[in-house]
RNA sequence: GGGGAGAUGGCAGAGCGGUUGAAUGCAGCGGUCUUGAAAACCGCCGGGCGUGCAAGCGUCCCGGGGGUUCGAAUCCCCCUCUCCCCGCCA
């Protein structure tokens, strides 16, 4: 959420952030009830405060035994009974209102955001590593996996439904290898590790932005429980409400989970293989910085994210989203895009953004430091992926498959496999 | 699922319906003392919103929502969550 404050006093730049994002807000109606919450607030608070200072002349007045003053007080007051009632809940309707249109706003780009209408604008940044030449017809990961017997889409379906799938024997060690390989990566790099529940709450929805405007991407367990779109909810909202010890920022956090998405508008786009499935496993960093240090935080994270990459040997870009292409929360985003030989083009396989403190409005998380400023501040909230473990797997079959048929791990995967350093065809899976 | 207890400031923990935004302790900040530190002592020390250049003033907040009252942390109702016992269970 955008500061109120923020927005009163800068429409004209919620104006060009809107129009650079593709959106639109409803300006006229946000100064009409933010001009109607100030005056009601005006009004409640003016008779409020005559009716304390009346209450406490009752209270006074009692104890001294004047009874009768007493009653003639508590009938002056009495009459600005309903109007302080009325206003009040003209309060909160004004208000609920100005949240509810405050809270679909998404953040303002950084000045250093391209601006760009879709991902066809999004700027490259820099490449690691060569896509590699094949000497033979190189395949691609969904008929490779179920050849190898590592990847059953067919029963995926079956047992789950469509665009769910199945790992067996390597596949599943692969995943399983790929998931402790980066959080040990990023342990090393100092971030704590966390397993949290898959499980969330409308609240901590709300606070990483999610909820209102996304429900229909998120799948349901009951009126007010989700399965998590990603760990970054969970990771982002361990401090909601909170007031966080200064000292201790930057804190870096990843974890491990599934993530759940319905995919409802993106029938149709990546409909073979596993890169746009409705659950996949990734492995994602979260850090809590403070707003001067957040920029340099973002670096750092998608650094992290890309020695994830360099260490599998896997080529890739890095893009500077545009405008256009940005985040409802984040207000700048570099997407690591890894080299898929099937696609011919790189492909999304690590999204870091710096949200400012967009969701620490919304979740309420502060930090407090006394040698710097008095009071409490909102800090601010980064997240990257790293990586998405499903389309790491995907790039690993393709990028190290070999003419026979084979798989070669990656030299740095092959401690995390029991030591195997090739994947071959195995029975009894799927072929 | 059944029964019981509870939810107060960063933490711990008081609080007869009327100067209680809230005692006290710890933590934190500033200072005295000290070569330095510790200890001791003194002072300060919640948040949101409105208003104001500011100092300040006002208002709201004691899990959340509603009610009673001139006035509620204190009384009533509903909800949520936590803890303990029983049942079930990986």
């Amino acid at each position: 959420m955008l500061d109120i404050k923020f927005v009163r006093e800068n429409p004209d730049a919620v104006d060009a952030s809107m129009a650079s994002r593709n959106g639109s807000w409803d300006r006229d109606r946000f100064f009409e009830l933010e001009a109607e919450r100030r005056s009601v607030i005006a009004e409640v608070e003016g008779l409020q405060a005559q009716r304390n200072s009346a209450s406490k002349q009752i209270g006074r007045l009692m104890r001294e035994g004047k009874r009768d003053e007493a009653e003639a007080a508590k009938a002056a007051v009495a009459a600005d009974k309903e109007r302080i009632a009325e206003l009040d809940a003209r309060r909160g309707e004004v208000e609920e209102a100005l949240t509810d249109l405050m809270s679909h706003i998404p953040n303002i780009p950084d000045e250093s955001v391209p601006y760009g209408k879709d991902d066809s604008e999004n700027v490259e940044v820099r490449r690691w590593g060569t896509p590699r030449e094949f000497d033979f017809e190189a395949k691609a990961h969904w008929d490779l996996g179920p050849e190898l017997g590592i990847i059953d889409f067919e029963r995926g379906v079956k047992i789950a439904g469509s665009r769910f799938y199945l790992l067996g024997g390597m596949g599943a060690r692969l995943e399983r290898a790929l998931i402790n390989f980066f959080i040990d990566m990023h342990i090393k790099a100092g971030f704590k590790e966390w397993w949290p529940p898959v499980i969330t709450n409308a609240a901590t929805l709300y606070g990483t932005g999610q909820l209102p405007k996304f429900e229909d991407d998120l799948y349901h367990v009951e009126p007010n429980l989700y399965l998590i779109p990603t760990a970054e909810v969970m990771l982002t909202n361990i401090h909601r409400d909170e007031i966080v010890d200064g000292s201790k920022l930057p804190l870096k956090y990843t974890a491990f989970t599934p993530c759940f998405r319905e995919e409802s508008g993106g029938a149709g786009r990546d409909t073979r293989g596993i890169i746009r499935v409705h659950e996949f496993d990734k492995v994602e960093m979260v850090k809590f910085a403070r707003p001067e240090d957040s920029m340099n935080q973002l670096e750092a994270m998608t650094h992290e994210a890309e020695l994830c990459l360099q260490a599998l040997g896997l080529p890739y870009h890095v893009v500077t989203l545009c405008s256009g292409d940005l985040g409802f929360s984040a207000a700048k985003t570099y997407d690591l895009e890894v080299w898929l030989p099937s696609y011919n083009n790189y492909k999304e396989i690590s999204s870091c953004s710096n949200c400012w403190d967009f969701q620490a409005r919304r979740a309420n998380i502060r930090y407090k430091d006394p040698s710097e400023f008095k009071g409490t501040r909102y800090l601010h909230t980064l997240n990257g992926s790293g990586l998405a473990v499903g389309r790491a797997m995907a790039a690993i079959i393709e990028n190290y498959q070999n003419e026979d048929g084979t798989v070669t791990v990656p030299e740095a995967l092959v401690p995390y496999m029991g030591g195997v350093t090739v994947i071959e065809p195995e029975e009894g899976v799927s072929a």
